[in-house]
DNA sequence: GTGTCAACTTTACATCGTGTCAAGTAACTG
DNA sequence: CAGTTACTTGACACGATGTAAAGTTGACAC
């Protein structure tokens, strides 16, 4: 769909999402130059920095999959529970689009303080979205009792890091499906009041 | 208190250590060597790549520390539910010990295999102690009826993850304390049946 | 003392991936 | 034709790991 682009800066962003989204671990930088057909400098002329690029993928990605859009559906939702449902499945859904690409931005954390900085980013959007879904508990009188909103969003955000999702889905080999069910049942078990 | 070991592979094992739990990020061969006072190439007399120091350094602190004496505590107790609690506690309670190793290892998941493979199994023992706890609750016909064995201790597994601590503790600000209730909170809340 | 062995040192170099630099080419645009 | 833009080729610096070779030091054997 997005072949022939011309536009060789977007062509560049498609290689290196496709690349590290097929799961060839190594990413380099003559690797995405060779998948789009042009020299490693040529790279250079567009991006900066391998973190730069990768950065501006994630924005490409993210465009392309429209996520405000997606997120957005979630906050339609009436009642706190649902809206924790839609959320969860609004996110969960995402990650196996992004997992490559998070992957690589994790892995020079370390390295590269912008990509550590862009990433962090990121994860504090899925944060204010936990929060958001936490407050609409706490507004429907859903929420824990001995739980505060500060923590109960710590939780959920924790649940639903990529890093779980990669253990469950990637490692134990659940299918997508059994993993938004699971997290679901027990983002419930662990913010909702009983009643 | 270890200090003065005389031995130099020992010393080594000891700063390396020292430098990875101190949170300095990057640990290169040459800062260790410095630490602790011999040359660079010295280090390779005793360990040949960085990668099998590693994992010749979490060994090490298994030993000093004692990991099997800790988890075969929480193989002694009676119930399936405390049994549960004191293998959280035991692992939860660890995992600040090594998580400065830990990041290490995981940095170098993608570039040595040997050091990914060195992580997954240590991973695999936590998963066999979840697997154990499991066991026990289901042997007291707590575990809910709805989960399987398989999908228990995959969803435990999970919850204890490093990456989940190093999340709530380091990166939300929780005490040690608060991690492993909530943790222990969390799974009886996913595992047990309710009666 | 001499010999020898082990542990370590110093210096130098190969490799790999990132990122920089400079000069050249080919096509379009006035 | 002159100038600009997008790219190419080739060379190189850097930082970290790892390899290789020759030299130093101290202990122990006889």
């Amino acid at each position: 769909m997005s072949r022939d682009s011309s536009d060789t800066r977007t062509r560049i962003l498609d290689c290196t999402w496709n690349l590290l989204e097929s799961g060839d671990k190594k990413v380099r930088m003559s690797d995405i130059a060779k998948e789009v057909g042009i020299s490693r400098q040529a790279l250079y002329l567009h991006f900066p920095t391998r973190a730069e690029l990768l950065i501006a993928t994630t924005r490409h990605i993210d465009s392309v999959k429209n996520v405000d859009a997606r997120l957005a559906d979630s906050r339609a939702a009436t009642s706190g529970r649902d809206r924790l449902a839609s959320f969860i499945g609004a996110w969960g859904g995402y990650i196996p689009e992004i997992h490559g690409l998070s992957v690589a931005l994790r892995s020079m954390r370390d390295s590269d303080a912008e990509a550590a900085a862009a990433w962090d980013d990121r994860m504090q959007a899925v944060r204010h979205g936990c929060a958001a879904a936490v407050a609409a508990l706490a507004a429907d009188k859903m929420l824990r009792p001995d739980l505060n909103i500060e923590v109960a969003t710590d939780l959920l955000w924790t649940l639903l890091s990529v890093e779980n999702w990669e253990r469950l889905v990637r490692e134990c080999g659940w299918s997508q499906v059994e993993y938004e069910n699971q997290i679901k049942r027990l983002s419930e078990a662990a913010l909702l009041a009983k009643h």
